[in-house]
DNA sequence: GCCCATGTATTTTAGACAGCATGTC
DNA sequence: CTAAAATACATGGGC
């Protein structure tokens, strides 16, 4: 089918054309058959590469060309990141792009065509009442076999569930990687199903034994250089001019190749020397670093516990051929668009804790299979599992080549996030009763599948039992509505069981201590916690032998608890040394964990401080301001002493750092001391937008010299203070507050529920510059953690709901 | 006493989503 | 109902 004769706006075809791309593959040109054009729903389940991509294009363009809008869901951000690349390469159409790490474009997002989000962002706006939502007339969902997931599936069936029920006439393109039951997933969202097996590169499946690879019908031998059937295995190809990624179980064996590789390829290139170079240049400049080694020599591995912008030199360096294999955990399987001529499954079972080592699904294998053979670039892909004796052989043919992939199961009842969602319907309005939430849920995948089940009713009740004794949620009469408590905790994004542990502990009547307060967010459901080693349980109980009367939560008996319990421990040390300025390095060697992990617990700490102290701001003032602290060392991994400093743009923790030893601890020293002192502790540009700054002086053609002996700004009314208006100056007068002084005396809480937190922030931090001219001291009473007090009990039994 | 080879007990084991603010210069 | 590989430690023998 040509592209040229479908009904497409101009610009996409041409768009088209200039990548060469003329005339559709057959399942392609099989869904437009079905109507992808005319707003018909699909399931399309098709290989990987074969075009699902396009497809998706193709109906989104139709349909902003008859006036809609389209929303793209996604499973990870980083596809988000590469899908958003590929549509705003086309031009015409405008794109944004939302997800919880990359919302610039937040304010104008409605105004675009086509939004890229990921699931959860998407059940975000659609807690927050994002009004542009009802505008969406297509949506395009990809991996939409993930609503099988046991901890993301539910929200990806909730999302769905939720934008059908309000936008009528939705049209939704399911993108899926082949199921056992795709039939049943198409008959749900009223879409056709189209299925195919076909794939523009020939993908080859065997299994490797004593020098061969076996494939169905055909058999390769494989040179032995070495006495690693692995290593052997990728030479082979490399010496074929392809590349190669090897699947393995776990990040030490994904380095532990790449360091056999990177023995074995020797020389390396320029190219590939100068990847080790940039990879070098992100960590401080240590002695080992096994990841540059390896890639020199061009081998890498690929694993969670990188850094993103490693991951992110490491994809381009293959993908630019320089990098010649990588070993990877299944990051990269779910991943990016990475492929490779030839993919080895070496490791095909992974740990399960109770389990111990059981085989990887089937789809999880074909998803990995599916990466072999680059269009247009390779002959053809091979995938090769690695047999250790004879009879494997045929095993692994039926285990995993020639078996059945496994069925989807809704997750959105069994799993712990019902309750979640059970708020958040009732709370944005979805449903306002028992009666509605059953019909409500009456629409989900889960009833498709289970239409006679009869426990639903019960279900729900449960759920609405725990939300109102956790008082998120009223009754009266027959109407159910969501306590302030509730929509705050909706919108949060809040797991409601992480709500009302945080509540329940942070009651007055004990002591608080930092480590106490991390602790207690730590062990929530919403955090992400640490593996336990051996070694940590005896530092643990060191810690916990001199430390113990700072934490709020006792050490429970059970030892199932007690594992979380340790656990939430070590990683709440984590986050502590973190804000103790403890060095990076050190933290990971201490922890053992990778610094992409530290960057992972510091970002879900930073969420969970924020929502803890919207939390409690509205029953204890004080301690909210308390926590808010803390969120902000946490945020920039700093001691208290440098909070003065960390206001400043451009000034993290280690510049920081920096001035407050060199004798300026707070803006107003730094701005005595002029630019060219400053500039000898953190370089003259930065030093002097930094200084610009502190004088309020905005970017001009001046030189920062000047901008030492400007005046000094002096407000005299509240309307002279930059971000208030009549209208603000208005609201604060009505709190009482009519004057400098009383702004700066007021705390932050109370203005902060006036102005809202970004806007009081920015007040005081204008406010903190001037305070020593206008003589008036800001005493902003930041107590020490350890001092505070809180009174009232806390409770382990409702721990984790 | 030291070094190495071998045997035995212990330890370890993937990944990754989410908030903020809605008027003002 | 279900693990396996790497590593740390222990032992023993040769020198």
């Amino acid at each position: 089918m040509d592209i040229q004769s479908l009904p497409l706006p101009e610009p996409f075809i041409r768009a088209c054309k200039n990548k060469g791309i003329t005339s559709l593959y057959p399942p392609q040109a099989e869904c437009v058959h079905n109507g992808l054009l005319e707003g018909k729903n699909l399931l399309i389940s098709i290989p990987t590469a074969s075009g699902k991509t396009l497809l998706a294009e193709m109906a989104m363009w139709s349909r902003i060309g008859a006036g809609g809008k389209c929303l793209y869901i996604v499973p990870l951000r980083a596809l988000a990141a590469e899908k958003y690349d590929e549509f705003s390469k086309k031009g015409v159409i405008r794109v944004g792009i939302a997800t919880g790490d990359f919302d610039r474009t937040d304010s104008y997002l409605g105004d675009n065509d086509i939004i890229v989000a990921t699931s959860e962002k998407t059940d975000s706006l659609l807690r927050n009442k994002t009004p542009w939502l009802s505008r969406i007339t297509c949506i395009i969902l990809d991996e939409v076999h993930l609503i099988g997931s046991e901890n993301r599936g539910a929200t990806l069936e909730m999302v769905i569930t939720k934008l059908r029920y309000t936008n009528p006439g939705l049209q939704v393109i399911g993108l899926s990687a082949t199921i056992g039951n795709p039939g049943q997933l198409a008959e749900w969202l009223d879409a056709k199903l189209v299925t195919s097996s076909w794939r523009p590169v020939d993908l080859k499946q065997g299994v490797y034994y004593d020098g061969k690879i076996r494939f169905a019908g055909s058999e390769r031998p494989v040179h032995a250089k070495t006495k690693h059937d692995d290593l052997n295995l990728c030479l082979d190809t490399i010496e074929e001019g392809g590349q190669c990624l090897v699947f393995v179980s776990s990040r030490r064996n994904a380095e532990g190749f790449a360091k056999k590789a990177a023995g074995a390829l020797k020389a390396g290139t320029p190219d590939t020397r100068e990847l080790g170079r940039q990879i070098r240049k992100l960590r401080d400049r240590d002695e080992g670093n096994l990841l540059a080694d390896c890639v020199e020599k061009g081998a890498a591995f690929h694993h969670a516990g990188l850094l993103r912008q490693e991951r992110a030199i490491i994809e381009e360096g293959f993908r630019n051929g320089f990098i010649e294999v990588i070993s990877a955990t299944p990051t990269l399987a779910a991943g990016l668009n990475l492929p490779a001529r030839r993919v080895i499954i070496r490791d095909y079972s992974r740990f399960s804790s109770g389990l111990g080592m059981v085989p990887i699904p089937v789809g999880e294998y074909h998803q990995m299979a599916g990466r072999a053979g680059r269009p247009h670039l390779d002959p053809y892909g091979e995938a090769v599992l690695i047999a250790k004796d004879a009879p494997t052989v045929e095993r692994l043919f039926d285990t995993f080549i020639d078996a059945e992939t496994e069925r989807i199961d809704s997750q959105c009842v069994d799993d712990n996030s019902l309750c979640a969602h059970i708020l958040s319907l009732i709370a944005t309005g979805f449903a306002s009763d028992e009666q509605a939430l059953t019909e409500f849920m009456n629409r989900t995948f889960y009833v498709h599948q289970h239409p006679k089940t009869r426990s639903l009713p019960r279900i729900i009740s449960d759920a609405i039992r725990f939300l109102t004794q956790a008082e998120m949620i009223h009754q009266s009469e027959q109407t159910l509505s969501a306590t302030s408590l509730g929509n705050l905790v909706s919108r949060l994004y809040l797991n409601p069981c992480t709500a009302r542990l945080i509540l329940e502990n942070l009651k007055p009547g004990k002591t608080l201590t930092l480590i106490g307060l991390l602790h207690v967010i730590c062990v929530s459901p919403d955090m992400q916690r640490l593996y336990l080693k051996s070694a940590d349980t005896q530092m643990l109980r060191t810690f916990l032998f001199k430390h113990n009367d700072d934490l709020i939560l006792p050490l429970p008996f059970e030892q199932e608890e007690e594992e979380l319990w340790l656990s939430g421990l070590k990683t709440a040390l984590v986050l502590g040394d973190w804000a103790d300025e403890i060095s990076e390095k050190q933290i990971e060697e201490r922890y053992g964990i990778g610094a992409g992990d530290l960057y992972n617990i510091v970002d879900s700490g930073k969420w969970l401080l924020h929502a803890t102290e919207r939390l409690v701001s509205t029953h204890i003032p004080e301690l909210g301001k308390t926590i808010a602290t803390l969120a902000t060392r946490v945020h920039h991994g700093i001691k208290a002493e440098l909070l003065p400093l960390i206001t400043l743009r451009n000034i993290g923790r280690v510049r920081a750092r920096t001035l407050f030893n060199a004798g300026y601890p707070d803006p107003e020293s730094v701005a005595k001391a002029g630019v060219s002192r400053i500039a000898r502790l953190i370089g003259e540009g930065i030093a002097r937008q930094v200084i610009e700054e502190i004088s309020g002086v905005k970017k001009s053609g001046k030189s920062g010299f000047e901008a030492e002996n400007k005046p000094e700004y002096k407000p005299q009314k509240l309307t002279d203070i930059p971000g208030i208006g009549p209208k603000i100056a208005q609201k604060l007068q009505n709190e009482g507050i009519n004057t400098i002084s009383d702004l700066l005396t007021a705390d932050k809480v109370s203005l902060s529920n006036i102005l809202g937190s970004a806007r009081t922030e920015k007040i005081l931090a204008i406010l903190s510059e001037l305070t020593p001219e206008t003589g008036i001291k800001a005493e902003r009473n930041e107590s020490p953690l350890r001092e505070q007090k809180i009174t009232g009990q806390s409770s382990w039994e409702d721990f984790g709901c």
